[in-house]
DNA sequence: TCCCTTTTTCG
DNA sequence: GAAAAAGGG
């Protein structure tokens, strides 16, 4: 039992079914929570963040529901290397209870402030609270980490049992929270950044508890729904499993207790969640170079006039524009539409998938470098569980199957909503089309012909690099 | 969680 | 001549 202990938030903004808060208040009887405002972080980002804004309203739904306990929220702004050691020696605590983050530069920070601690006679623990299984909990026969999806799959359902499932109860503890009153949550533009309205994602606990009921009312019809971006067919809580305004044991275990194909489905793409992660934890290295070695021997042409096209939404393929407009105008991407753009930029303009993998990381409000940079890599077919390289999506076919009533496209689109369904695809093919269109780009590059310049270039690059394979 | 071409099958 | 199956990148 410590005297007094801080319980530092990060990226689980809730007051439920959490690993650190449930183990510090079970430790102690003054428990004091705190969030800091990275600035680290926050220096290298526009004044204009949707995650920012986020986080604020997900901060000020904490602060309020700890003040009705008579408790309150320390936020701070700085760089927590720094905030972290003060607030304990400040507070007097004992310790400091955090959740596991996986991420590089999370773990250098969190062996820093550990440090710091140790020399102030301070603890540090941290718990699993992200994923269902972390680091090495699921391994090969071998004792080998799983670097393929569908037998790390079978593997993470084979260990589950409803002890990984199990809720924290935290709230029977909740008078060991310190009875006190900090200030009130500093503005945004206090922090450097404007208030961007972010209400269509619903921040803080109790959004993320609200989307999650909608969804699961149309959770059987996941499997059949989930890849046309014109309809409401996936969950939208990818923000919410960002930020931890959601519990990943909470979601997985009513997505088991449904059932059916629908629910099945849906509990896969939570283990790919959990398997990228994994990789990360495994393979630091994947941030900026290539799961597979060989792979980083390919020169990408990057063509700068392309990429800027790309980011725009004007390369004159309709899905690929309106899926990038979705993205910079919302924030948000729909996932069948990432890997069309991502199949797009790398293997039909030969950019680098970490150029692809950098833009989304500025513009996606539900960012996470485990989850982008696995999935870009798989795009790119440079990853664990790659696509062979030569599995190129044909933006015509996928808009046309995905989307064939071009209802997604004349939303974000607008200058082709004339265009009739078989036409909107692929303007340029369409004579009468093409004065309906206004400045509508032509396409910048051919399909068929780009595709046989990406099989040429990872081929050569592959042989070049690795002349035993 | 693919695409394209060729070959085969069927009426 | 269309549609399904097969083969290969």
């Amino acid at each position: 039992m410590y005297s007094t202990v801080l319980i530092w938030f990060r990226r689980d903004l809730r007051l439920f079914d959490h690993a650190a808060l449930y183990h510090a208040l079970k430790n102690s009887q003054r428990v004091i929570a705190v969030f800091i405002f990275d600035s680290t972080i926050l220096d290298g980002l526009p004044r204009q963040d949707r995650r920012v804004a986020f986080i604020w309203h997900s901060l000020q739904q904490l602060k309020t529901s700890l003040r009705e306990q008579g408790s309150d929220l320390i936020v701070r702004h700085g760089d927590p290397c720094n905030e972290i050691p003060l607030l304990a020696q400040r507070y007097k605590a004992n310790a400091v209870y955090t959740n596991h983050d996986y991420e590089p530069s999370a773990i250098l920070r969190d062996a820093s402030v550990c440090r710091q601690l140790a020399a102030q006679g301070v603890g540090f623990h941290t718990y699993k609270d992200q994923v269902i299984f972390e680091k090495d909990e699921i391994q090969t026969q071998a004792q080998q980490m799983y670097s393929v999806f569908t037998p790390y799959k079978r593997a993470w359902l084979a260990r589950l049992d409803d002890f990984y499932l199990r809720s924290y109860p935290v709230q029977p503890y909740f008078d060991h929270l310190e009875k006190f009153i900090d200030g009130a949550l500093p503005n945004l533009s206090e922090l450097g950044f404007d208030d961007v309205n972010v209400d269509t994602y619903k921040p803080g606990m109790q959004g993320g508890e609200l989307l999650f009921e909608e969804f699961c009312q149309r959770i059987t019809q996941y499997r059949e729904a989930r890849d046309f971006p014109a309809i409401k067919g996936v969950s939208y809580l990818s923000a919410h499993l960002r930020f931890g305004t959601v519990s990943i044991r909470e979601l997985a275990r009513i997505a088991k207790q449904i059932g059916g194909a629908g629910a099945e489905t849906w509990l896969s793409e939570l283990i790919w969640r959990d398997f990228y992660h994994q990789i990360l934890w495994h393979r630091p290295d994947v941030v900026g170079h290539a799961f597979k070695p060989a792979y980083d021997s390919i020169v990408f042409p990057n063509n700068c006039e392309y990429f800027a096209a790309w980011c725009e939404g004007r390369t004159g393929f309709p899905i690929v524009d309106a899926a990038m407009r979705q993205l910079n105008q919302t924030g948000f991407m729909h996932n069948r539409l990432r890997m069309i753009v991502a199949s797009f930029l790398v293997k039909d303009l030969l950019v680098d998938w970490r150029w692809g993998e950098q833009y989304f990381a500025q513009k996606l409000m539900d960012y996470d470098l485990a989850a982008n940079n696995g999935g870009w890599q798989w795009a790119a077919s440079t990853g664990c569980d790659a696509q062979p390289y030569f599995r190129i999506f044909n933006p015509i076919t996928q808009s046309e199957r995905f989307d064939a009533q071009g209802k997604f496209i004349r939303r974000y689109c607008p200058e082709l909503a004339l265009l009739n369904d078989k036409a909107i695809h692929a303007p340029w093919l369409n004579e009468a089309g093409s004065s309906a269109i206004g400045d509508y780009p032509m396409p910048i590059v051919n399909h068929a012909s780009q595709r046989l310049l990406a099989m040429a270039l990872f081929k050569k690059s592959i042989n070049l690099g690795s002349p035993v394979a």
